[in-house]
DNA sequence: CGCTTTTGACCTGCGC
DNA sequence: GCGCAGGTCAAAAGCG
């Protein structure tokens, strides 16, 4: 259905135990399903905030189950409702995360 | 009260 | 033409 995409995709590799990030903003957790390429279940995140059509995916690393995988879909057409939007990257570089061009499965 | 979360089912696209 | 995979949406319930 989504046709017009916005063109943005950013994977992010968190080294992380944790299941869920939180980046600042709101995400309204719309899906699971289980991925064949990994036996891990995949998250699907959207931005709850009015105008923002953002998407999240959240996966973990089959072959390293420490990183989790973070992939942001979108533009965020609001600032962050604590942090400052910093150009098109989050704060995610402030902690440290890998980024990762839109060279995703 | 508002918002969030959860599972299932459904749909589309692509490949062979 | 069929199957598979992935992705999204809907409804309901619970909680602060």
């Amino acid at each position: 259905m989504a046709k017009v995409d916005q063109g943005n995709i950013i994977a992010i590799r968190t080294k992380t135990q944790l299941e869920i990030l939180d980046d600042g903003f709101k995400w309204r957790k719309y899906g699971k399903k289980t991925v064949k390429s990994n036996p891990n279940p995949r998250n699907y995140y959207k931005c709850s905030t009015e105008g923002c059509k953002v998407k999240k995916r959240v996966e973990r690393d089959g072959e390293d189950p420490s990183y989790l995988i973070t992939t942001y879909e979108g533009r965020h057409n609001h600032e962050s409702p604590c942090f400052i939007y910093c150009d098109e990257l989050p704060l995610a570089i402030s902690y440290g995360w890998t980024l990762r061009p839109s060279q995703y499965s």
